[in-house]
Parts: structure tokens; sequence; C-alpha cells
RNA sequence: GGAGAGUUGGCUGAGCGGUCAAAAGCAGCAGACUGUAAAUCUGCCGGGCCACGCCCUACCGAGGUUCGAAUCCUCGACUCUCCA
């Protein structure tokens, strides 16, 4: 069977409106992927979470390899059973967790030995054995190990890093099996020319679909477009393109109309446990002290069930004394913003109007 | 009635002659968050200003000692504990 279908059905300037199949259903591009990083969209239930209608959401190998460990879920059915969610999967490789826990790791070519965040016990992941457990876990789409560097390490830096990732990328690859698809990461940082030289690299090889990685990560907010407006349409046309990471609503209509196909970030969620709320007049901070008396909803324009059922005022007494619906509610919210958002671009780029959906999206987010 | 302890910024509570506009926590106000070590982190938090320095008012009240007092003394007010 094919591990990935991936078709093409419109474009609009540089941005494309897809669809890929997996075995857990197909998914409408571009799309937006919730992070799930412990087998769970933190707030949600599986039954909230689905009823949202994300289609494929993320897990993460470093986090649920530690716990509960990929024995236990190879036990239980695989990822999608273990945390009872039939739609698709995609997982990181850890390869974040190299950038993120790079306190606690050290780096060598066969791989990174990890201290765990946890208890400090040692553990190891190598591109054999992330794509090893990815793939037990039986995940729709796995992500190939690579080096995410930081930001602000110098060209050669970034060049031996960039080439550590390509060697990784083989290797990778070269332990595909299964049902599992597989997706390369181009890496590169702020530097043209090795994200050109990395696209050549990753796009050479056997890979479903390509990912940038390695924005994000510290440099400026137009370091990051320049470097996802010059890579993106590099890539090969005919493989869905994956912008790790990334971001904020105006992020995702930038991506799109350079022509990426998936997002994800952990931004929807992270910012809702903190009460930052996204809306379609831009952003709200629940704790303000001026919505303490506001009967209205979060977001006049959004039918989702916190902004159908319970007032500012409400949202943001729960947010003060530290309510756990106060996440729930939020969560909700920002996901389904997020889903929302995606929605209408999609539904834009249908309709070649990407540009004027983007504009109208912008001017009502600076009324606040 | 007797003996003792205490009264500090919105609250709890450090301080025991100068480096105190006063620790710390909480509350309050605001900000950040981009392949999740995050229900986390940061800043502000007496007032004022020509604002990275200066001025004013401050540690229950009133006097006093001292070059200098939240800190020592006197008197007063109030609170608490124990014994009758």
């Amino acid at each position: 069977m094919q591990r990935l279908g991936f078709e093409i059905l419109h474009t609009d300037g540089a941005a494309r409106r897809g669809r890929l199949t997996t075995r857990h259903g197909t998914i409408e591009t571009p799309v937006f992927m919730p992070v799930g990083t412990l087998a769970s969209v933190k707030s949600l239930t599986t039954e909230q979470l689905k009823a949202l209608g994300p289609e494929i959401i993320l897990n993460n190998t470093y986090h649920l390899m530690l716990r509960p460990g990929v024995d236990l879920i190879e036990k239980l059915g695989g990822a999608h059973a273990f945390q009872s969610w039939d739609r698709a999967i995609l997982t990181d490789s850890g390869g974040f967790q190299v950038f993120s826990l790079s306190s606690i790791r050290k780096l060598r070519e066969e791989g990174v030995e990890f201290r765990s965040h946890i208890d400090g016990s040692l553990h190891f992941l190598s591109p054999e054995t992330s794509i090893d457990i990815q793939q037990r876990m039986g995940v729709d789409i796995a992500m190939a190990f690579d080096e995410c560097p930081a930001h602000g390490i110098s060209h050669d830096e970034t060049e031996k890093s960039m080439e550590l990732t390509h060697r990784w990328a083989r290797r990778s690859l070269a332990v595909r099996a299964g049902a599992s698809a597989l997706f390369g990461i181009v890496q590169g940082g702020i530097y043209k020319d090795l994200r050109k030289r990395s696209v050549e690299e990753i796009a050479s090889l056997d890979f479903d679909g390509i990912a940038i990685g390695g924005v994000a990560v510290g440099e400026s907010k137009s370091e990051m477009l320049e470097i996802i407006g010059y890579t993106t349409p590099l890539l090969p046309a005919e493989k869905p393109r994956y912008l790790m990471g990334v971001g904020t609503p105006e992020d995702l209509l930038d991506g799109v109309a350079a022509g990426i196909d998936m997002f994800d970030c952990v931004m929807p969620t992270r910012n809702a446990r903190n009460g930052s709320l996204f809306t379609s007049l831009g952003k709200v901070a629940i704790k303000n002290a001026k919505y303490a008396d506001d009967p209205g909803p979060l977001d006049p324009n959004c039918s989702c069930t916190t902004c159908t059922t319970v007032s500012r005022a409400y949202l943001r007494h729960l947010f003060v004394n530290d309510e756990i619906a106060a996440h729930v509610y939020n969560t909700i919210h920002n996901v389904s913003f997020y889903l929302d958002l995606m929605r209408g671009i999609r539904q834009a780029i249908g309709s070649n109007s990407l540009g004027s959906f983007r504009d109208s999206f912008l001017s009502k987010q600076t009324t606040l």
C-alpha cells in the first residue's frame, strides 16, 4: 500500500490547495496540525479534540520514548489505539529536542545521548532508533532525525550541522519500513546558500514529503520570512511541504502564500494555557482587568463552544482563579481559531483570493 | 485584677542605629510564548518628576535621645497569650 498520497487540487500564485491521503483519513491542505507532544493535545480530552475536527495531530518521539515507552505503546496497539485517535498522526523525530534540550544532551555523529529531563537516566536517539520508534508506534508520517541548530551560530557551524542532518537523513531513509511515510528535513539556518544546498540534498532523496526545519529558533521575524520565502519555492512541487514549528496566524498566511502545505505549532495550545487568546479582532489577554465585567463572547465571529457558551468575564474569572476549565475553554477556542483560519485559507485559495483574504484578516487584527 | 508578647507597605511576614522606600511570599497590574522540560517565564508594584537620577511622604500615635531611628527611651492607643 502507498504510504502517503498527495495531490494538488488548485493553486493561487505560489499557494497550493491540496489533499493528503493517509491510512487514517484524508487531510485537506494547507493544514494546521495541533501539537500533542505526549499523545495528548494539552488540556483536551480526545473527545473534545475530535469535536474540533483536526485531521491530523503531532506526537513526539523523545517524550513518548521516555514515558510511557515505545514497548508499551506498541503492545497496546500503537499510537492511534493508545490515545483512541483514529485520524492521522505525525511524529516529530526528537530533532527539536536536540535544540530545546541542548543543555542535557551530547551530540555525536552516531546520534544524540539525552539525560532524561524527568529522572536523569541516559537515553540514545539516532536516525535508526528514532525512525524505528516512530514506525513501531504506527504513525502515519514519521520525520527524519535531524539536528535543529540554535540561531546565532556561524556559517561554518551551520554548514557542519546541516551536513550532519544530511547524513542522518540518508540513514533515516535507509531504515524506512512498513506503512509510515517519512519526511526529510531541510536545514541551513539563516544562510541562503546552505538552504539551497540542503534543499538539493534532501530533495534528491526518496522522501514522501519535505519539511523546512530550523526556523523560529531565535532569529528575527524578517530573517525567518526571508528564509521561508527563499527556501519554499526551491522545494519539489509534487511533494507535500511542511514548515516545522510555525507559527502565528500571520506566519501561517505568509507560509501558505510561499507555498507551504503543512504547519504545526505549540502556540495555540500553550498560549491558551497562558491566557493569550487569538481572535478575529486580534489577541486577547484574558487576564486583563478590562475583561472583568465584559459580558460578550471571546470572539464575536467564532462559533466554537467557548465563544457560544461563556463570556469574556467568565473566562477571565476562571483564568485568574486557576480553574482547569480555563485551560479547556481557552484551548478549545485557540485550536478552533487556527483550524478555522486554515479553512478560510483553503477556501480563499480555491477562489483565487488568498491575497485579499490575508489583507482582510490582518486589517481586522490591527483593531485591537 | 496580675504577668508577658506584639502593632511594618492591600494581606502574611522579615528587619533589631546608618548600605531601608524597607527581604520574601501572596494579591494586584502589564508583557512574553513559534517541530512543548511551560497550568510557564519576565517586568512593575508609596507618591511625584525635566525619571537609569532627584524630590516628597512613610514602618500604630505623640514626644525624646542621636550627626543619623522601622530599629533606643518615655507616655498614650490598640491587639494577642497565659494566670486569677
